[in-house]
DNA sequence: CCGAAGACCTGCTGGC
DNA sequence: TGCCAGCAGGTCTTCG
């Protein structure tokens, strides 16, 4: 599932739930996110942290079902239930998050165009897709928001790094912010699995203007999809040069 | 450095 | 109705 605007999304429905309860008697005093981890911490330093990967789901207060895979029970009677349908989503304990956070690249939502820039400078024969995908380099977009980011940005997404224009680049650099924040405005987008914090579906779907779309909203013309490091790459082969 | 391909899992859809 | 190929919001490792 999740990308950046999902687990956002999750993050900011169970801070408001969590914060001051206690888990087997530690108190939760942040959730955050860090690229598409959940992270909650614990008046002790230590945190829990989940990565959903594509098919797990965090809900406060649900219905365990049979792929749920783990229930937390909290002090003041309520709970949350990590679903896993797929498996390849995971949770651990940690005394200290600092090394797993810091092997991410700067966040997707707040990175500024100098920095941005900069390391767009150091990968010159890059697709672009697979770069804006690449966690090491900047930390949250996925395979949709890439294909959105990009639509946005009029950038098709084989472009070799070295060949995007200075103009190109800043065009880029202001999609990511407004794609992103338009979805998390609407709760991510649910395909298949995604649910929110409160078993709800996201509704950025059908603001989706490429990815798993049959024709351009712009143009009318028909989206080409190709695959491109393993992952289904969609864009409109008229308004994206 | 770069990315293709396969692995990890399970369920759903569409075509025959 | 039944079967099977193909596909799915992610990441990791191996390999060329």
């Amino acid at each position: 599932m999740p990308e950046l605007p999902e687990v956002e999304t999750i993050k900011k429905q169970l801070a408001a739930k969590l914060i001051g309860k206690k888990l087997q008697g530690m108190e939760i005093v942040d959730v955050r996110r860090r690229a598409k981890l959940l992270i909650i911490d614990f008046g002790d330093g230590s945190s829990l942290i989940f990565h959903l990967k594509l098919t797990g789901q965090l809900i406060f207060n649900g219905k365990p079902s049979k792929y749920t895979r783990k229930v937390f029970n909290f002090d003041d009677g309520s709970h949350l239930i990590f679903n896993n349908v797929r498996r390849f989503a995971w949770w651990k304990r940690v005394k200290n998050t600092k090394k797993i956070e810091e092997k991410f690249g700067p966040e997707a939502l707040t990175v500024d165009l100098k920095t941005f820039k900069a390391l767009l400078s150091k990968r010159p024969n890059s697709k672009i897709k697979p770069l804006l995908m690449n966690q090491q380099f900047i930390a949250g977009i996925g395979n949709i928001y890439s294909d959105e980011i990009l639509f946005e940005a009029g950038v098709q997404p084989i472009r070799l790094v070295k060949t995007l224009t200075e103009q190109e680049i800043k065009k880029l650099f202001q999609s990511i912010g407004r794609v992103l924040k338009a979805a998390i405005k609407h709760q991510g987008s649910s395909v298949q699995h995604y649910l929110d914090a409160h078993g709800q579906k996201g509704g950025y779907v059908k603001y989706h203007k490429v990815y798993h779309k049959e024709k351009c909203s712009r143009c009318g013309a028909k989206i080409t999809k190709i695959k491109i490091g393993g992952r289904s790459a969609h864009y409109c082969p008229n308004c994206q040069k």
